[in-house]
RNA sequence: GCGCCCGUAGCUCAGCUGGAUAGAGCGUUGGCCUCCGAAGCCAAAGGUCAUAGGUUCGAAUCCUAUCGGGCGCGCCA
């Protein structure tokens, strides 16, 4: 249950009774004294009706019904109201055996479009946002009940494609040498740009291609073919959540092509200019009074990316039935998708729904400020990352644990690096820049994945070590003092920051919260000692251990992350 | 030139539709392992929230200008 959702609700209630229907602006207590929430909406509401805002305050409290969950709602300051929950009422949401998680009244449709790699290239670092972020929102998604399709909408159609062929087929190279695609990439550009017979052979790929000839189809299906393979062994390294069957590669929409544009122009929307056909919207209007406009078709007859968005968009509303249809791409990508959204309500691609969101992301930059790069002007692999990541990590299990087995300590060092890896992206806000560090991205002390795994791998040795089984223990978690209370009321609010997630996109407030969750945890466990109670003390405390085993479990799941029950 | 995003502690970042004394991690300094795992805990030092105005009972948050950074802006994706 979102208790902050149902804290809001009563308040509401409670203000519309005083005559003003204004929204109650409930968030947790900026500092513990003054409860577990606040609600900060009676000022504002109070300036709007031109009324006392500590009167109005008062007057909401009288009219307040939330005897069964809080203890104490009090004015405070300018009209704050500051509540403080029951422990009974805690202790209601501290059940062992309730699901964590609550599912969405009413489900939606949400396409989540992520990842979406080039196949031309290898996948690098800066492919790490869109795959993990995207995926995450996705699990939490479907955690509350929704059917999220996923859309891997991977580029495999374009001129550089004709170039690689090209390559492949002068014996440049063949499917066994592909291993390092890099590299390949990077010998077929070397070639188009001092060969000129190697670029016109490129370009009459790219006809061949497009005409459907059937060869260059051939070899363009196997080359696509080897590098959707690369791509799939990086996702189940990385444990996301992104199947083949989620490939919807941009050359699935070329047959659509031909009847956007026939669309657009049916609706009046295409205007030549320069011979590109073009859509000029008046809210892309600039200063001078021109129009910046969406090209829809070259002056070559080509299509391009923008073309595609849009059968993409008629396909999610049309065929996939979507509510909401969420793109997590980078910032760069801001203006072109307002655009295609624009033009796409337009055109009646889609209609009330489905919702177009942008997810953007920002830009990675190097240590210097500068965008990414390594010394040699190349980008990082991801390959190289998650081999580096691993490694650092099996060096500090061997070093702090080294009774572990061998098959033990791979899997312990997969899980920790790999973690690292993702928490590091996943714990920062996705709109700002990333500054890529190997340190700070595979640090594995502080707000980290490790930390967190490891408050998880304390509870499980905790239940071994008093021979508990923590699946037999059941009912609820009394809280009685204050470490208890603290690490209650984050468990209780698990709820309320999943369905803020799945609301804006930003994962990072589930690390947060995962963080906030293992701190309350260690603090309880330094003061309560949980083995060496009795009776009905040490029962309760082994609930509290369990309640917080399951939700950084849970928790970590949604981010796509593995506990371990040892480390 | 126009547009979008950003500027918070030495470093990396939070700060939720304006709200109470701006918070974490790393790093620094000092404590804590005969005590359920020290990848931990406790404590301390550290900030004119880029700058200058404005709106407001109240501004890191909203508006304007300036400085600084990143990114976009008709046939790449």
């Amino acid at each position: 249950m979102n208790v902050k959702r149902l804290l809001s609700a009563r308040i509401e209630a409670a203000l519309k009774e005083c005559g003003v229907e204004a929204p109650a602006l409930v968030k947790t207590a900026s500092r513990p004294e003054y409860g577990h929430y606040q609600a900060d909406g009676v000022m504002a509401a109070a300036k709007a009706a031109k009324a006392n805002p500590r009167q109005l305050a008062v007057q909401v409290i009288d009219r307040l019904d939330a005897d069964d969950l809080a203890e104490a709602v009090e004015v405070a300051g300018p009209g704050f109201l500051n509540i403080r929950l029951r422990d009974q009422f805690l202790a209601g949401k501290l059940n062992l055996e309730a699901p964590l998680i609550g599912k969405a009244s009413h489900p939606q449709t949400v396409v989540v479009d992520y990842s979406c790699p080039n196949l031309a290239k290898e996948m690098h670092v800066g492919h790490l946002r869109s795959t993990i972020i995207g995926d995450a929102v996705a699990r939490i998604l479907e955690a509350l009940g929704h059917q999220v399709v996923r859309q891997n909408h991977v580029g495999d159609w374009g001129t550089q494609f004709g170039m690689l062929l090209a390559h492949f087929d002068e014996g440049g190279a063949d499917s066994e040498t592909l291993s390092d695609l890099e590299a390949y990439y990077r010998a077929a550009k070397v070639r188009f740009d001092t060969e000129p017979d190697f670029q016109a052979a490129s370009r009459a790929m790219v006809v061949a291609l497009q005409t459907g000839e059937a060869g260059a189809r051939a070899r363009w299906r196997r080359l696509i073919q080897i590098s959707l393979d690369h791509c799939q062994t990086l996702y189940d390294r990385l444990g996301a959540s992104l199947g083949p069957d989620d490939v919807m590669a941009e050359s699935a929409y070329n047959d659509a092509l031909p009847e956007v544009i026939e669309a657009l122009e049916h609706q009046g929307l295409l205007t030549e200019s320069d011979g590109a056909r073009c859509v000029f919207l008046p809210e892309f209007e600039r200063k001078d009074g021109s129009i910046t406009p969406l090209i829809a078709q070259k002056s070559d007859g080509a299509y391009l990316y923008a073309t595609t968005d849009l059968a993409a968009i008629r396909h999610r509303a049309q065929a996939l039935g979507a509510d909401r249809a969420l793109y997590f791409t980078d910032s760069r990508q801001a203006f072109h998708f307002k655009q295609v959204f624009a033009v796409a309500r337009q055109a009646g691609f889609a209609g009330a729904a489905p919702s177009l969101e942008h997810m953007p992301f920002g830009a990675m930059l190097g240590k210097d400020g500068k965008p990414f790069k390594t010394r040699d002007g190349g980008v990082i692999k991801l390959t190289a990352l998650l081999d580096e990541a691993e490694a650092r990590a099996a060096r500090l299990v061997s070093n702090k644990n080294p009774q572990l087995d061998a098959e033990e300590q791979a899997m312990v060092a997969r899980a920790v690096g790999i973690g690292a890896v993702k928490y590091a992206d996943l714990s920062k806000n996705r709109t700002s820049d990333y500054l890529f560090d190997w340190e700070q991205m595979l640090a594995f002390e502080g707000n980290t994945a490790p930390y967190l795994l490891y408050a998880y791998a304390r509870i499980q040795s905790l239940f071994r070590r008093g021979e508990v089984d923590p699946e037999s223990l059941d009912g609820e978690a009394q809280p009685s003092v204050d470490a208890e209370r603290d690490l209650a009321f984050v468990l209780a609010r698990l709820q309320e920051v999943v369905e803020q997630v799945a609301e804006d996109g930003y994962p990072h407030t589930l690390c947060a919260y995962l963080y906030d969750l293992a701190t309350k945890f260690t603090r309880f466990y330094e003061q309560c000692p949980i083995l060496a109670a009795e009776g009905a003390e040490r029962a309760n405390r082994l609930r509290f251990a369990q309640q917080t085993a399951r939700t950084l479990h849970a928790g970590l799941g949604l981010l796509g992350i593995n506990t371990v029950s040892r480390m």
